[in-house]
DNA sequence: TGCATTTATTTAACATGATAAGTATTATAG
DNA sequence: CTATAATACTTATCATGTTAAATAAATGCA
């Protein structure tokens, strides 16, 4: 049998623990887990979403998200407002405080990923980036 | 800022999340989880090593570990054997009914590992290992 | 219209992830 | 030797991962 460390999983698991050895300090100074994050930054992204369109941004599980979203909202970070239209989604958006929490860490967390990018050079970073993609499409083209 | 898709650590756990969708089934329809199948694929692999060299090598964190252990030796697939120099250490091994386990499922997964490397390429697939294995160096190196 | 079906989200249950604190054993300085 | 520090695990706690089931609203169709 191919080596034990030869584990395509395993290895992708290892480089992005690496990462985010980098990154999740900074945010539990702020209170905040990783997950937590995705979603903060994915509300920044579209700017008010319905929990489907945002557990697919921030790549969580419903009943993960479900879960983070009560927790930010009872820290007044995201609110909820009801969609006229089919009751079963609310509307999730940042509040002024999130959004003021989201530009304090935002800008801290991109000068440690631009550190990143200097260590492991721009080039290679794309070559990742690129094969990645390549690999998502690939095994999602096919079920 | 960065577009929010182009994240890092986001793109690696979703090639992670594509790849273990393949395999996931298979170790649930044998009533293991993914982390419980590295934990025996690592005794394989060492044939027996205390709870720290199998954290390491099954890339789990010392807690998790040891819930972990305690669920395997209840369904006795790993035993625990004293190390007569250091009291602090058990070394763990697979039992008899452990490595049946392991023969049945193993070449199982290796099949869907091969159906992964036809559909992505075997050349694509090395140029990724090495792009993995140079990134967590980098990000290790440097701390 | 009325009802079965689908869709969106939540709840439940069990397992792991992450950090801090506790416990027992071994190594070490004095 | 002995007090102290370091090591190896384990426990504890809270948050998330994973699956199945429940709930509720919308849709499709007879």
């Amino acid at each position: 049998m191919r080596d034990f460390k030869h584990s395509l999983p395993m290895e992708l698991m290892r480089a992005r623990e690496a990462a985010m050895a980098r990154f999740r300090p900074m945010l539990r100074d702020h209170g905040l887990t990783e997950q937590q994050w995705r979603v903060i930054r994915a509300l920044v992204d579209a700017g008010g979403a319905d929990v489907g369109e945002l557990a697919r941004k921030s790549c969580l599980l419903a009943p993960s998200l479900t879960r983070i979203l009560q927790h930010l909202e009872s820290r007044s970070l995201i609110k909820r407002t009801q969609n006229s239209t089919d009751n079963r989604r609310a509307i999730i958006s940042l509040t002024a405080r999130g959004r003021r929490l989201f530009n304090k860490i935002g800008p801290r967390l991109e000068s440690l990923y631009h550190v990143i990018e200097d260590e492991f050079g721009m080039e290679r970073l794309e070559a990742l980036y690129t094969l990645l993609a390549e690999f998502y499409e690939t095994l999602q083209a096919s079920r």
